[in-house]
DNA sequence: CGGCTTTGACCAGCGC
DNA sequence: GCGCTGGTCAAAGCCG
């Protein structure tokens, strides 16, 4: 999605002080930022005013920002709806076709080899198509002939991204289910390892789930779910396993226990890393409690064509003020979190003082 | 000692 | 039929 496209991205910031610190000496630099605004030359008025006139300049900056976000909004809401209605009628025009394949049995590779490509994927937007191929697959897999020391179960996959530590090596995604693991596999399309792990709470359950890390960003889990549980939660604070629950490598303070039910089917879970990012947890929004799961289900896009009454509440939801000023609000947080862009922005402040400091220096001598 | 993880071996599907 | 690949098994080892 190329928002560039759509809407002037450009801050028009004043990234002078680069410029100007090559120019100027230091000292004068560190003089400029001393004396800012404390020019014992200058009135008190004029201070005043000049305070003012920056004042208004922001306030204007602000809002024109606060236009880009609305617009942005409104060109990503267009976008998903868009996209929610492309993707309905793809799977209605070609789940016909699906089922006339899954009725071959031969052709679990094919799809497997599709999941995996979808696996890949970490673009959101992608990852909502290959909800419903997951969907699909899943019956896919099903009516295939094979398997003959499993049980004909009626198996839903759901696909659950999860960001870690790079260094954490581990293939663990806390999910409040106790699992166990009992394989470990390098596949030919990835370089990281897959794990298989099977739930342990209930022996009769017959949940499985694989974890692999993503190809093109390996601080990326990707938790494959097959099944659903026959049991409640094990735990919703706590994790995978009572022995991972010990295991030093899993005690990363970053680890954060994702609520996810096999009945959502895609979700991007952010662990509090040190990298601020945007999450979208496409879980259903009854299960979110705090503003900023409300503001992510409410954003996403994929789960939407799941529910009984899709697109009209959701985007009715979207399109309230409130949920803009709410949706603004979140995005101007993570920005703010982003150092480069506080660097950014404390250079651009900076060099407007300088630039200012340096004007009024410039008028003086004249 | 029990439960879990690790890891090599085995099995089955698929393509050539 | 053979080789490749993904999925599973099960013995060995580890840990509390």
């Amino acid at each position: 999605m190329e928002f560039t496209s759509l809407v002037d991205t450009s801050l028009d910031l004043n990234f002078r002080p680069l410029r100007i610190s090559d120019e100027l000496p230091k000292q004068e630099v560190e003089s400029n930022f001393i004396g800012l605004g404390r020019d014992p030359v200058l009135p008190i008025k004029d201070e005043a005013g000049n305070l003012m006139e920056e004042l208004n300049r922001v306030n204007a900056e602000n809002k024109k920002l606060t236009e880009m976000l609305t617009v942005m909004c409104q060109n990503y809401n267009s976008l998903r709806n868009q996209l929610t209605e492309y993707l309905s009628k793809q799977n209605s025009s070609t789940s016909g076709a699906d089922q006339d394949q899954s009725s071959d049995g031969s052709k679990k590779r094919n799809v497997e080899n599709n999941n995996n490509n979808n696996n890949n994927n970490n673009e959101i937007v992608k990852s909502s198509v290959q909800v419903l191929n997951s969907e699909s697959s899943s019956s896919d897999e099903d009516s295939s002939p094979k398997k003959p020391r499993e049980e004909h179960i009626k198996t839903k996959t759901s696909r659950v991204y999860m960001r870690t530590e790079p260094s954490d090596t581990s293939l663990i995604v806390k999910d409040g289910y106790q699992w166990r693991k009992y394989g470990q596999k390098v596949t030919r399309d990835n370089p990281s390892p897959r794990a298989y792990f099977k739930c342990s709470f209930a022996p009769t359950c017959p949940v499985k789930k694989k974890v692999q890390r993503s190809v093109e960003d390996q601080s990326i889990l990707v938790a494959t779910y097959e099944g659903e549980h026959n049991h409640s939660k094990v735990d919703s604070v706590t994790t995978t396993s009572p022995s991972s629950r010990f295991n030093p490598k899993n005690n990363l303070s970053g680890n954060y226990t994702a609520s996810v039910m096999p009945s959502s089917t895609t979700n991007i879970i952010n662990t509090s890393g040190p990298k601020p990012m945007l999450t979208l947890d496409l879980a259903e929004p009854k299960t979110l409690q705090n503003d900023v799961k409300k503001v992510n289900s409410n954003t996403s896009s994929a789960s939407g064509h799941k529910r009984k009454s899709p697109g009209n509440d959701h985007q009715q939801h979207q399109n309230r003020p409130e949920f803009q000023h709410f949706l603004i609000e979140q995005m101007a947080s993570s920005l703010t979190k982003d150092p480069s862009f506080q660097a950014a922005l404390a250079a651009a402040i900076s060099g407007k003082f300088l630039q200012n400091n340096n004007n009024t220096k410039d008028k003086m001598n004249e």
